[in-house]
RNA sequence: GUGGCUGUAGCUCAAUUGGUUAGAGCAUCAGAUUGUGGUUCUGAGGGUUGCGGGAUCGUUCCCCGUCAGCCACCCCA
């Protein structure tokens, strides 16, 4: 028997209602906030990521999924932002309006080790806000995402901020504590001496309590900031203050990921184990320009849909749907049957019937397990006399009702 | 990529220090006087004990390998 490639999953349909739910409760308030739909294909020149996410990232050297065409490398898309970027400008969205809202919702690809909240097909739903650097969009997003999770029915997240600062006060940060850091580099982790060579920001937010320690006497906090990136922090604190929308600042929150700057922010919850962020994001004020597009700020964050659910834990979808089940004895009643069931479709009432020929007790305990509200019984008597038997499930009365009433009688 | 734990029916789990035909609940299917469901009762089907090797008179149980899953690290949504 062949199976599922390691770290992906079926989506079983006990389980699509609640994805089903997710989504459309996404796209509602995506549209309260004048977002727009944007579908970008899920495989990707490789380059685009190298580029974008930084070519030292683990998920670039070790996690994308490779596709070896004869002269070309597509990846998988490990992430959203990229591709909607690379988009944005391939279809000069620049152009046609100054400031674009888009949201996205589709599969992401990371070759890791599965885990509890890490697969190796997850979801994504999330949302690029690109043309505008001002601080008051940021709060818009932040709120947005808070937004979303409140109408997703999940509570008990944090939200968790901090600013990286523009591109000059990232690499300032990154040299200082290069050159602080090198001097005590035996104390560090085996892992951190790792990222000392490849990224030193990643340094800040070891679990390790002996490199807790060293970072915390460094005392990294705001003050690598400029003064403009220092106003834009204050301004996004503020703003979110006025929405009273409780976050707590972590300066040793950084993102892995290169194209980061300024505000960056993670919602986590307790629910999930190790891997306790259910949606992350920040600002990339130099996307745009790295991929050859105009200088335009942008800001996006995305949730992990399996991790939502997680967050939400076991949640019973309860779809109250309407189904009419039909239950035909004999030949004859089968034949009017499909006619029926045809004349009711086209009626926009939803029916079916068992194509197990059943005895009328199997075929009831069918329409049971079917959760249908309104059973018809069509048997030769029924036929004689051009009649069909109407049973109400949950009431357990039944009536007679002409054939040729039956739509009418069915649509009130 | 590194480390630890686990792998028995569709699902959740049993199987007495290694000892006859590997059990139960749920689920499925069929019946309980010939055309009436949910509850109840009865019965049936369903397992190469993940796979491969080894040690043993003998293994679901011990050893090795492999695959898969879980958990943690790493990384990240």
């Amino acid at each position: 028997m062949f199976k599922r490639v390691p770290g992906t999953k079926d989506i079983l349909p006990n389980e699509t209602p609640s994805w089903q739910r997710i989504e459309t409760e996404a796209r509602k308030v995506f549209s309260l906030y004048n977002y727009q739909e944007i579908r970008t294909p899920i495989i990707e020149d490789a380059a685009l990521f190298n580029r974008t996410l930084g070519a030292t990232t683990e998920i670039v050297q070790k996690q994308m999924f490779i596709i070896h065409n004869q002269e070309d490398t597509y990846a998988l898309r490990p992430e959203g932002t990229a591709s909607i970027v690379r988009s944005y400008l391939e279809n000069s969205l620049d152009k046609t309006s100054g400031f674009t809202k888009l949201y996205y919702i589709g599969p992401m690809f990371r070759l890791e080790r599965p885990q509890k909240g890490r697969l190796r097909q997850f979801h994504h739903i999330g949302c690029e806000a690109i043309g505008s650097q001002d601080a008051a969009l940021d709060v818009e997003v932040i709120a947005l995402a808070s937004q979303l999770l409140e109408n997703f029915g999940i509570t008990g997240y944090k939200i968790i901020l901090n600013s990286l600062g523009c591109l000059k006060d990232k690499q300032a940060l990154s040299s200082e504590l290069e050159k602080n850091l090198s001097e005590k580099s035996k104390e560090l982790c085996c892992d951190c001496q790792e990222r000392l060579k490849k990224n030193v920001l990643r340094v800040l937010d070891c679990k390790n309590e002996k490199c807790r320690l060293i970072v915390k006497e460094l005392s990294v906090n705001q003050s690598h900031l400029c003064p403009d990136c220092l106003s834009h922090f204050e301004e996004v604190k503020k703003g979110l203050k006025l929405l009273n929308i409780p976050f707590e600042i972590q300066d040793h929150l950084v993102r892995g990921l290169d194209y980061y700057n300024r505000t960056v922010f993670e919602i986590t919850h307790s629910n999930l184990g190790s891997q306790d962020a259910i949606a992350a994001g920040g600002r990339y004020n130099n996307l745009v320009r790295e991929l050859g597009g105009p200088e335009l700020g942008g800001i996006g964050f995305a949730f992990g849909v399996e991790r939502l659910f997680l967050a939400a834990g076991e949640r019973v979808a309860n779809s109250q749907k309407k189904l009419i089940y039909l239950i035909t004895l004999g030949e004859a009643a089968k034949e009017t049957g499909i006619k029926i069931l045809n004349q009711l479709r086209k009626n926009n009432i939803a029916c079916d019937t068992d194509y197990l020929s059943k005895s009328l007790k199997g075929a009831l305990r069918a329409a049971n397990d079917a959760a249908a509200n309104l059973v018809l019984i069509l048997g030769d008597d029924e036929l004689k006399n051009n009649i069909i038997t109407l049973k109400d499930m949950s009431q357990s009365t039944q009536k007679e009702v002409k054939l040729e009433d039956l739509v009418e009688e069915l649509k009130c």
